[in-house]
DNA sequence: TACCTCATCTTC
DNA sequence: AAGATGAGGTAG
């Protein structure tokens, strides 16, 4: 007698209440799939068929992992419905908090539940789940956080956090200041009223030495970063989930860690594009916590030593009240810093500091900051840049006159044609350039400096020592020792206390980026930087080369990251770019993209640019509404999304929910 | 009439 | 996305 294996496992029967199983599969589905499947749950599993176990599940024949969602007394597809083959583990691994976020993460983002899912949710290690969990330790005692004082509202922040009140911030760090010691006094804070927090930062060396600073003033910290094996993620990631730590610092993934009884998130550092998710549907770490925050009741703090338009506009909106320190604090905080363009550029005399390009003023500061026994920061822009034209005369980036996009030469047939630069966003022909700030018609290419630099400063400064950091060798710490130290953005060593000295070299060609956040982002790393040398008053000094005029040089010599902030978001919104207005990109073949765009039904505000070349015959759209319709945009991108792959259109189109960068 | 290919349909 | 189903065509 043949028996099918269902059968043969004896008759399963349903459990005696709500024996459906509302289950997400784990599966790459097509998009209009997004929604959960119902499962008949067996007798045998009802104790450990709770909402927010792995189950596995036979779907379309296959045996597949699946998280259930919650269970029910009735289902739809009664005819259909299979057995749940089994409860993979009863631990609740998705809390109803994380799976609301997750839901929302995936709306705003024109995402499916599962992709999000994956993000949030680590890989079972079964070893690590049987361990024993661990005493949940006592909370810390309220910490005196006396660094906050320099800071105009920074006492009453504290105040209200350790009063257990909801208070969102947006922080503007001093240069100098020892931020991971400031994040952990305000992590102590929250936890010494015994609620969680999750601080997230752009990168594992930031996560080492926020969690040294946290695990000095609390029990119960836990590290959340990609690099840990399998095995040992699971385990913490395991100990947030069951409660036992208090306090959280990871990467991005970390954003979703299953804390218990959050009471603080924070993002240090919004404008690194390490905070921007590269798996779909592309989060932002930003953009989740303050969702994360508002559904949980929760306060946000957004801190920085710069400020990016998004940041500005939580301020703005009155969503967050900003903690900026007093002018007289910055003023005996801040490093001298001096800007220099090309036109007033005075080389140094030296022959050797001559070969490296160095400008006097930047060769007597690092010389000084050596003979005070202290290391000098070089930063050095990193290759490959998207090329981009710039004005030949004052190197403000070449825009366009229509919209603001980057002029770039069209590539591709090289026949030596001069050809007339192109907009790389709304595809506009430029034949007769002008220089929006200063006038002059002529263009230039965008290019960046060399790798030599490293030898050549060593050259310049014979008998030093040169490191270098960047690339695939980042230097986490230099002692606090004379030496030149040559990084690229982003890659800069912590040094014991501070650099004597910071020279940013090429800032033009930070400036050059053919970026809607160019600006933005050459001020952030110049103030990552920059923060990190000692103040004036000991010989910090900071020499950018870059004209002196443009604004966001005057923002980096007068160390005003609110004001160039102001300036960016006003910017944007003149111009309708995010995070002013709410937009879409929608990427394919050119009859997809038309396919997408002719389906869509865009509200009151919606508006389509484009569509754009994008190269190898694809083209860009870009579909823009005002804020307040966002999340109708992404209904409405999702549904038009939705009627395609519904009806298996061949040409996949790719969807991003305000993309970090528009080209 | 058996068998193969390609399009369409379904996924609990 | 990918396996299951079925329409219709083709060889024998």
């Amino acid at each position: 007698m043949t028996t099918s294996g269902n059968v043969r496992r004896g008759e399963r029967r349903p459990a005696a209440s709500a024996a459906v199983a509302r289950v997400s599969v784990d599966v790459p589905l097509p998009y209009h799939l997004d929604f959960p499947f119902d499962y008949r749950i067996p007798a045998e599993c009802d104790a450990d068929a709770r909402p927010g176990v792995r189950v596995r599940v036979r779907f379309r024949g296959k045996l597949t992992d699946g998280f259930l969602l919650e269970r029910v007394e009735h289902t739809e597809v009664a005819d259909k419905i299979k057995y749940i083959e089994r409860v993979v583990s009863p631990e609740v691994v998705l809390t109803p908090e994380i799976h609301g976020l997750a839901r929302a993460v995936a709306d705003r983002y024109v995402g499916s539940l599962a992709n999000v899912l994956r993000l949030a949710i680590p890989p079972r290690h079964a070893r690590a789940e049987s361990r024993a969990a661990d005493d949940l330790v006592p909370p810390p005692s309220r910490p005196a956080a006396q660094g906050w004082q320099r800071y105009t509202r920074g006492p009453a922040y504290l105040d209200a956090l350790g009063n257990g009140r909801s208070a969102n911030a947006v922080w503007q760090a001093l240069p100098g200041e020892d931020w991971p010691a400031r994040l952990a006094e305000v992590a102590a804070t929250v936890a010494s009223t015994g609620k969680g927090v999750v601080i997230v930062v752009p990168d594992y060396r930031d996560v080492n030495r926020v969690f040294a600073a946290c695990s000095a003033l609390i029990d119960g910290v836990v590290a959340l970063s990609a690099d840990l094996g399998p095995g040992e993620r699971y385990k913490r990631w395991l100990s947030v989930l069951r409660g036992t730590v208090r306090v959280v610092v990871g990467t991005k993934a970390a954003a979703f860690a299953p804390v218990a009884d959050p009471g603080l998130f924070v993002v240090w550092d919004d404008g690194d594009s390490g905070h921007a998710e590269q798996l779909a549907p592309y989060p932002h770490v930003r953009d989740v916590l303050v969702q994360r925050a508002h559904m949980a009741g929760a306060s946000l703090l957004v801190a920085a030593f710069a400020r990016t338009a998004e940041a500005q506009l939580l301020v703005d909106t009155g969503w967050a009240p900003e903690i900026v320190a007093a002018r007289e604090q910055l003023r005996a905080a801040a490093p001298r810093v001096v800007a220099i363009g090309e036109t007033d550029t005075q080389l140094a005399r030296d022959e050797a500091a001559r070969t490296a390009r160095l400008p006097a003023i930047a060769f007597d500061a690092a010389r000084e900051a050596l003979k005070a026994g202290r290391p000098v920061l070089v930063q050095v822009p990193r290759r490959g840049y998207v090329p981009a034209l710039a004005c030949a005369n004052c190197r403000v980036r070449a825009q366009c006159r229509k919209c603001a996009g980057p002029l770039a030469l069209p590539g591709g047939s090289d026949d030596g044609a001069p050809r007339p630069a192109e907009c790389r966003w709304c595809g506009a022909v430029e034949v007769m350039f002008r220089c929006t700030a200063c006038g002059s018609r002529r263009l230039r290419a965008v290019v960046v400096g060399s790798k030599r630099t490293a030898e050549e400063l060593g050259r310049a400064f014979p008998g030093f020592v040169v490191r270098t950091s960047g690339a695939g060798d980042v230097l986490a710490e230099v002692p606090a020792a004379p030496a030149l130290v040559v990084a690229t953005p982003g890659a800069e060593p912590y040094a014991v206390g501070g650099y004597g000295a910071a020279l940013l070299l090429d800032g033009w060609a930070i400036l050059g980026r053919a970026d809607l956040r160019a600006t933005e982002e050459a001020l952030r790393l110049w103030m990552t930087a920059a923060g990190m040398v000692v103040p004036a008053a000991q010989g910090g000094r900071v020499v950018v080369t870059a004209e002196s005029g443009l604004p966001t040089v005057q923002a980096l010599v007068r160390w005003d990251p609110v004001w160039h902030a102001n300036l960016e978001l006003s910017g944007r919104t003149e111009l309708g770019f995010p995070p002013a207005v709410r937009m879409a990109t929608i990427d394919g073949v050119p009859d997809a993209v038309a396919a997408v765009l002719d389906e869509l039904r865009l509200p009151a505000t919606g508006e389509i640019l484009g569509p754009v070349p994008l190269g190898e015959d694809k083209e860009r759209a870009l579909v823009r509404t005002s804020r307040a319709e966002g999340r109708a945009l992404a209904d409405a991108v999702a549904a038009a999304v939705r009627v395609r792959t519904a009806r298996k259109d061949p040409d996949p189109v790719r969807v991003r929910m305000d993309p970090l960068e528009l080209l």
